[in-house]
DNA sequence: CTTATCTTGTGAAGGATTTCACAAGCTCCG
DNA sequence: CGGAGCTTGTGAAATCCTTCACAAGATAAG
């Protein structure tokens, strides 16, 4: 299989946003131009990225929602649930977790931790707050996909390593430092002091766009 | 002046925190090696990226840390402090304005608004939180740069258009829509789902890597 | 002063991604 | 059934980004 570009997947990730809106609103096909539109980019550029994976198009009609829909759930890997583990239960793990958007994509938050253990034993709706040296049994027994890493910068590495040894290979890392990560583990950053400084670029030099 | 690539900025971004932490350890020069190593990039990409706004090293030695600080700090914009509102004062909107790291950074947040006239009025340290129909009003005269979103997704369009109304030219936005801006407005989005769904198309799909 | 060693800055090469442009397929309508 | 009108899928071209590779500048040691 060829190889797919990180923005590729973006990609795909808005038009099956958009796909969904249309289906929620009754349409039933739609063009490669229409996803164009509403994701900043180019007709060609629509078709390229779907082309990756298949022809789901009829000429002359454009995509049906609904199939292009479930194929690019498909791709996405969307089609089964995904058990989530969220690490650090301060008040950006608490955002995360009452975010209840992942839900509805298939992503089941199965556990939560916390090293305070004030905070241990609380309980997030159906979830009791876990302390640390639960983690890699629960990571385990609950089967957890993937790991949201919502901690202090010092603690992001060390808390990694253990996340990488009991198994997890796919990780989202909201602590403001660079990880390091065995080859076969998926990490990815949000790091909002990144995109700060990326508008204040933008704002000292008078350029435009970027949509990150 | 030529065109930089939201990459590059991005990764100015993190020299610029590898040079904090080396400083912060006492180290006096750094190379492009070294700063490279960190970053998980190459040292050519590293001395390419610098060179896009001149030469601060030398040859034999590398670069000094203190001034390449310095210089890779003008280059982001970031001598100056930005006045920063947020608009949205929900979970997401309190867990970044207790992200205390945005201060030492620069980032002054001078404004928060909700429109739940429940919360209107709270206080957040310092700040008290301001109804959405004082928003136009407030942003100027805090002379608010750059404005961060955190509202729920059909609330987002809208609540940008008064924002560039106000004549706020960054925003950072967190509600997971591609939003609409006019030319010369700055826009950078955070968007978890999305990142999230990244994930998953790499277990499904078994491969690696790629940093966010 | 000369040599050995290191690391920068940068053209040029290579790779990856995006855009172009058009043949081919599908539908609708008369 | 045939022609008009769209829109896809895709090689080829163009653009953008990264990596290579090396001359040149800097230091340190003898």
């Amino acid at each position: 299989m060829k190889k797919i570009s990180e923005s590729a997947v973006r990609r795909l990730s808005l038009y099956l946003r958009f796909l969904q809106e249309a289906s929620a609103a009754g349409t039933e096909t739609i063009s490669s131009g229409e996803l164009a539109r509403r994701g900043g980019t180019t007709s060609a550029q629509v078709r390229k990225d779907l082309s990756l994976f298949g022809s789901f198009g009829k000429r002359g009609m454009g995509y049906s929602v609904r199939e292009l829909l479930r194929e690019i759930q498909g791709i996405l890997g969307l089609t089964r649930r995904w058990n989530v583990a969220l690490v650090g239960a301060g008040k950006l793990g608490s955002a995360l977790f009452s975010y209840r958007d992942f839900e509805a994509r298939g992503f089941q938050i199965r556990a939560v931790f916390d090293v305070d253990p004030r905070k241990v034993g609380d309980r997030w709706g159906e979830l009791a707050i876990r302390g640390d040296d639960e983690m890699e049994r629960v990571l385990q027994a609950e089967q957890v996909d993937i790991a949201i890493v919502a901690v202090p910068a010092e603690a992001a590495q060390p808390v990694v390593d253990r996340i990488v040894a009991a198994g997890v290979r796919s990780i989202l890392n909201f602590a403001p430092v660079r990880l390091r990560v065995p080859k076969g583990v998926t990490l990815r950053n949000v790091d909002v002091t990144l995109e700060l400084e990326g508008l204040s670029f933008a704002l000292a030099n008078g350029r435009e766009a970027a949509v990150g």
